[in-house]
Order: structure tokens, then sequence, then C-alpha cells
DNA sequence: AGCTATTGATAACA
DNA sequence: TTGTTATCAATAGCT
């Protein structure tokens, strides 16, 4: 692909977005892989701030910039923020796990699909049994052992989702004027606001 | 590939590099194609720090940093309170609907296992047709067909499992630290990036 | 937003 | 470390 400035705006916007979970995902990967600890900081061509960071990015510019001291208002906010720090990375984690577990249910069903397609398309089989030709018989076998294998294993799967706990939500205090203030669509996209 | 810390250190080692520069040549290529500006800071597993920035590190840092600071306390207090109101709110909505894809998934495994289970109990069927009884024949048929017909009905209930945001997650970040926060105003009307 | 053909990243190996 | 390659993931383009 050419590596220049996409003109269209839509399809900017589209690239932004698709990169930018892309780079996200990248950072999280190395950051699991290799243990390191990553921050990422990106400008959008509108100037709006988003960030990503193992565990945050807070923790990596403090780092980065040698600074273990923060202002008196961030101080206040701290534990605030750990807390809330915590609530977020625990749903990203789950979100994160579910998301994985989504894409491979959704290769198992592909799977499943190109399997059963030769079946599906003759309809001999479901004709009584004496009609059937040795290889036909070989073939019935074999489908059937398949078909169990994969819906025992695709049950194994779903039995593996275990959910410890539902957290319990975390309570908004005072102002419920939120909406007006936020568009919350934005948040599960971007760091800040 | 298995996302877990890779224990070989070589391997380890080998892995970071290579991925470090897959993720600066991400980078480069958003700034490129989308005219974002980018900072990115990674600490090795040996905490050494390496860094990659549009158009340098500092720049970036400095730019983010500058959106930290927050002139008129009060004000910034009251925005910080509303939008962390609001992060929780979106937060919570998030956990709950994740809780109850969670919810339909395990049911779905329930029913399941419960249509399976008779199937796997006779393992008979696994044996050479020409030795079944003319009831074991019927009820092998009956089998596969149910077979398939779950293995159709999976299918397509996979396919309609959505999950739009991938691993586009929350940063952890507080929002306490940008421009955004300084200007609720703005966040209301600006849209998606 | 979801899908798919194409391109690109990278794990494994040398 | 660097290079090659087979495999698999990211994403541009389209709907």
């Amino acid at each position: 692909m050419e590596l220049s400035r996409i003109e269209n705006e839509e399809d900017r916007l589209v690239s932004f977005s698709k990169r930018r979970a892309g780079i996200y995902k990248k950072a999280s990967e190395i950051s699991i892989l290799c243990g390191a600890q990553v921050g990422i900081i990106i400008f959008s061509p509108s100037d709006k701030p988003f960030t990503y960071g193992t565990p945050n990015i807070e923790a990596v510019v403090n780092r980065y910039s040698g600074r273990q001291d923060r202002p008196v208002v961030d101080l206040a906010a701290t534990a605030f923020e750990a807390q809330h720090n915590a609530k977020v990375q625990e749903i990203n984690n789950m979100h994160n796990e579910l998301a994985t577990r989504r894409d491979i249910l959704k290769k198992e069903a592909t799977r499943l699909t190109n399997i059963i397609k030769p079946i599906q398309k003759d309809f001999w089989w479901e004709a009584p049994l004496e009609t059937l030709t040795p290889q036909q018989l070989g073939q019935l076998v074999e489908s059937m052992t398949l078909l169990k294998k994969v819906a025992i294993e695709k049950e194994q799967e779903f039995m593996d989702i275990d959910s410890p706990h539902h957290p319990t939500n975390i309570a908004t205090s005072s102002s419920s004027k939120n909406e007006t203030i936020l568009d919350p669509t934005n948040i599960a996209s971007s760091s800040n606001q």
C-alpha cells in the first residue's frame, strides 16, 4: 500500500481507528509475551489524545520522566484513580478474554461449516442405511465421529468460560448530569475525552 | 499463537526486538497515513527504556503532560468528578453487558451439554455398522441428524455473537489529565475519531 | 458495523 | 544478531 497521507477523510478516519486498535493490540501482546511495560500516546489528526498503557499511561510516562512525585491535585485523586484503574483493567481483561473466545468460536464455526458442507450436499445419508455403498458407510462413520468430536470440543470450550465473580458495580458519586458532558461512545475507544 | 509470557529467554529477547520494531513501524504508518502524532515508551523486561516519537518522544510527552495542568482547580475538580462519574457509568454498562453475554454463553453451554449427553453415553455407535441392530441403526441416523442440526444452529448463533469493539480497550489512565477536562463543552460536541 | 482478499508481521529455524 | 520462510494476523476496500 502507498505510504502517504490518506486524502479521503472518511477513509482516513476509519483507518485511524482500525490502526489505533491494532497498535494497542500489539502493545498488549509485547507486554504479555515479553513482560514489557508499554505506554502509547496518540494525537489524532484532530488533536484528540488517545492513550494506552500497561498498567496505565501515567505510570509509564512518570517512570520515563523520572518523576515519582505528582501534582497535589493528582495526589488527591490517586487513591480514587487506583481503584478506578484496577476496575478498568479488570474489565479490559474480561473484555479481551471474551473477544478472544469469540474469535475462537467464530473460527470453530467456520471450520464446522466446512466440515458439514460436503455432508449436507449429499442428502443420501438420510436415506436408509441398507441402501448405502460400502464407501458411503465408511464416510458416514467418519463424518459422524468428526461431528461428535467437534461437538464435544465446543462443549468444553463453553464450560471453560468461568466467571469467578461479578465484580460489583462502582457507584457513581453525586452528580447525574454526566451524559451532557460526555459522549459515552467515546470512552470505549479512547482513554480520554 | 499462545498469549502468555515466553519462558525461553532467548526467544523472548528476539521476540521483543522484532515486535518492538514492528510496533514502531505501525506507529510510523499511522502517523504518515492519518497524520497522527505518536509517542511510544517501552520498558524492556530488563527495565531498559526504548522510545519512539513523531516527531520525537519529548514533543509528544510534553504535549501530553502539558495537558495535565489544571490551572483552575475548582473547574477542574468539577469536570473531573463529572467525567469520572460518566466513565464509571460506562464501565458499569460494559460490565453488565459482558456479564449478560457471559450468562448467555453459559446457558448455551448447558443446553449443549444436555443435548450431547445422551449421544455421548452410548459409545456403541463407533462400532462397525454391520454389527448394529436395526434399532441401533435407527438411533444412529437419528443421532446424526440431531448432531447436524445442533451444529448448524450453533454455527448461526455464533455468527450472531457480535462484539463490535475488539481489544479496543479503555485505557486505564485516569482521564484527569487532558485538555478536554479544561473545556468540557468541547467534549459534548466532539464526535468519534 | 461486518466480511474477505490481500498484504504484512513474525515465530521458527538456520 | 541477521536472513529466510511458512504461517497467521492486520487491514483496505467494500457493503
